[in-house]
DNA sequence: CCTATATATACTCAAATAGAGCACAAGTGG
DNA sequence: CCACTTGTGCTCTATTTGAGTATATATAGG
């Protein structure tokens, strides 16, 4: 071994495979023995892959036999304490964090994996229907306590802060782009499994706050929904989702489902036609009910000529 | 050694460290026997480091004595052939990016490292003055060819929308975010120095584009300019590099000085303002020449009141 | 002292964008 | 035909953004 075997450690890559039925976003899991989900992850061998990039698609190719889209890489984790399964061991692993777009769905054809609604794994992002009742339940009530329970002034005025910017409050609303703030918050204040699993609260501190996950792959998946939320605006990703053709209702409901708020129909039209995202095919879709449709396919030639195209999210006020 | 061996890479860690000088945007580098500047690197430990973060931060400070304040990581490059030193040795080195904010300036006190202003490396990036010469005088051209040289129309036509996205064309303007889309088209159209380093192009095919850096450290420090131009709009980054009090004049040149464009001066403050960014201290400047301007200060208390509150780009429309 | 020049700061105005809603068209199932 | 559902065109207003005018306060030089 070389002097420098100290500084040697593998690379694992983890891929938050993403996909939308039914007006649920979907992630791609690996159900695992200890019951809980896992990311479909690999190594990267650099002696058989150029970029990290194509060492995803190679392996995820493989044993998941998905052809991914967009691919785009959100993070690297080197936390120790995050990534091993025992707290003894030592953790020698870098994981790199994807974010990958896949138009198949239905059931995975892979043997010990399987789609996942993500708002399982965050039932608190899920304002389309209502403000999820866990907020009220259960989340609002533990973060107050974890405010009450700062050693002094400063750290409690802190944390409330924090808790206002990342939940809302009377004035601030909720972003939903801020996954990942709240994720990270709920896990520093000591209320979600993964906290009591990595040592960093008791066990009996812990709410039931969606299904934990694997390692830090609950953290991975908040990640990848928080750029995907982000990207969406201003690169039209969404389409990698749909199908060739599709009426507009279902364009809004896939922005809907995952950005996890309503939109306002007509401002939503008017914004995705206006930008150019969208031509009619002329064609139009059965109707289960109600007038029929136009079919629309996406505009590549967007691409091409305008510097940041997307899907605005003209909001819907609640309760209309 | 394990089964594993195979898959086993050391991690480098790249840091831009940033700073503004006197209206220059600089990165530290270090100067390499080899001619070309590095940015600061080093190996990440897992056995000593919990994260890579504070690894680091740790090198970081024991080798250029700087004591960072914001930190973000950018990107993992993977990529064999950008990072070797020898075209014939096997890269096992995986290099995470980060880009450091630092206010403190003046000469670099570690040996070996230096100062550099960035757009040394980037000449077409700094459009303040004017619109740079060297893009007529040597881009535009060279990237004509590169259109010109396409093996079918259909390339050409994507070659020809790739460099009108990312240098501008009639209608579209200059998009000072596409600092990485910029350095990549060069360097994938085989016109600058590190394509033909890693054998991508020949050597006289090559045009003087700015200063090359030694890897992949150019991509690295456009891919943080990239960020900073970014983040720099909806995060209050850019306090991190002034002073604790400073003029509103002062605060926009800096600004400009990273975003590479010329701002509307009041609606620069308008902006500032009007989003609580900054109080008066009712002291004033001791004018140079001209009314004594106010000296500000951050408001530290804008991130717990708004929700993205960051420095928004009024642009100055050229020749004005 | 007066003027040219440079900077600071207040305020106005128009264009573009975003947010909310009304009205009506075109289908289905009873 | 009616109740209901979805689609589509259009209006109205508030807010944000882009650009410019006007005026205040300093220095330097004749």
């Amino acid at each position: 071994m070389s002097e420098h075997a100290k500084h040697v450690v593998e690379i694992g890559l983890s891929a938050a495979i993403v996909s939308v039925v039914d007006d649920s976003p979907s992630v791609l899991v690996v159900h695992t023995n200890a019951g809980d989900d896992a990311l479909p992850f690999g190594p990267f061998d650099p002696l058989a892959h150029r970029t990290l990039e194509s060492g995803l698609r190679t392996w995820v190719g493989e044993q998941t036999y998905l052809d991914l889209g967009y691919v785009e890489q959100l993070y690297t984790f080197g936390d120790r304490g995050r990534h091993t399964l025992n707290p003894g061991e030592n953790a020698r692993v870098v994981s790199v964090g994807y974010l990958a777009l896949t138009r198949q769905c239905g059931e995975s054809k892979a043997p010990g994996t399987l789609w996942r609604g993500w708002y399982r794994f965050f039932p608190w992002e899920d304002w389309r229907d209502a403000k999820p009742p866990i907020l009220d339940a259960v989340i609002t009530p533990a973060l107050a306590r974890f405010v009450a329970e700062a050693p002094d002034k400063a750290s409690a005025d802190a944390r409330r802060d924090r808790v206002r910017l990342c939940f809302g409050g009377k004035d601030s609303g909720w972003d939903e782009e801020k996954v990942l703030e709240r994720y990270e918050l709920l896990y520093e204040a000591g209320l979600i499994a993964e906290s009591a699993r990595d040592g960093r609260t008791a066990r009996d501190h812990i709410l039931p706050l969606g299904d934990r996950m694997m390692f830090d792959h609950r953290r991975i998946l908040a990640t990848a929904i928080a750029r995907l939320r982000g990207k969406m605006k201003y690169r039209p990703v969404v389409f990698e989702l749909m199908p060739p053709a599709f009426t507009l209702l279902e364009l809004q409901r896939s922005v809907e489902a995952i950005s996890g708020i309503r939109l306002h129909k007509q401002n939503f039209r008017r914004l995705v036609e206006d930008q150019g995202l969208v031509e009619g095919t002329g064609k139009v879709a059965a109707p289960a009910r109600g007038r029929p449709a136009e079919l629309f396919r996406f505009r590549r030639e967007v691409l091409r000529e305008r510097p940041s195209p997307g899907v605005r999210l003209a909001r819907q006020r609640a309760g209309v």
